[in-house]
DNA sequence: GACAATCGACTACATCTGTAGTCCAATGCG
DNA sequence: CGCATTGGACTACAGATGTAGTCGATTGTC
């Protein structure tokens, strides 16, 4: 069975970190060998580059492994929503005082987002006005 | 008149960096020890830490300084808006790949908005939509 | 004019990150 | 069976960051 991690839940993640876990997010399951063949081609790593990131990894825990054979199966421990929230508030907070707002914008500028997902959140936004106080600009 | 700062405009900023440049950026130029007094009451640095943080700024090019009297006036060399912008398009590429909607979604919730704010980002959900819309262009 | 308080420059040092390399054991190949 | 290969553990090392401290020059205070 799984290698229990009895690390904090999970700290947060360096960039190079960040590059790791989209492959495992993205496809699921992978030991070393494949993690390193399915990085993007802008990412040109040793090899052992990459076992260093996913040991750290699995220091912080945000991964943990499964040993299949000699070799590891590297599994996220953490939804990338729950990481991808952790990096966002981290943002707000270290830029707080700046008005919320432009930073939502500029993701929503940002993102590619469908259809259904931008009456979405416009539904949600006509949710949150009509509870909203008398709300003064910052 | 100013030092001439010949670094690069500017890199991104640390989170202690973020910390010293929001006082320079609310309050306007100030001199170390105005920093070091006006920084919030969660942020318990030594004055040194303050001296210390200053000093990277200006290496960065964040930061410039008029010597006034014996002491430097330190004055922000880079809009504010410039720098979050800078961090979030961080972020962004950090994390693309990522639905961001329910990140979105996650933070318009907890974000407190006023009417203003939302009806401008639903404004911008709608430019997004018809842009979105090959076919259709207005 | 003598001395304490301050200033900025420089130094310190533990972590975290980026980016590998070394070493030994298990494995696969011939 | 013996060796080249591959895997994981540990080590390396420079630059960024958090958090100060030391030192010599300057200045404000009697």
């Amino acid at each position: 069975m799984p290698k229990a991690p009895r690390n904090q839940p999970s700290q947060s993640l360096s960039g190079a970190e960040w590059e790791v876990m989209k492959v495992i997010w993205n496809h699921g399951p992978q030991a070393a060998r494949d993690v390193y063949a399915a990085l993007p081609d802008d990412v040109s790593w040793a090899y052992k580059t990459v076992k260093t990131l996913l040991s750290r990894l699995v220091a912080k825990g945000a991964l943990d492994y499964e040993q299949i054979g000699n070799s590891y199966l590297y599994r996220a421990a953490v939804a990338r929503d729950q990481m991808t929230r952790k990096e966002m508030r981290g943002l707000f907070s270290r830029v707080t005082g700046a008005a919320l707002s432009p930073v939502l914008a500029h993701f929503i500028e940002e993102a590619d987002l469908s259809d259904d997902e931008i009456r979405q959140l416009k539904r949600q936004l006509d949710a949150k006005r009509s509870k909203s106080q008398k709300g003064k600009k910052r």
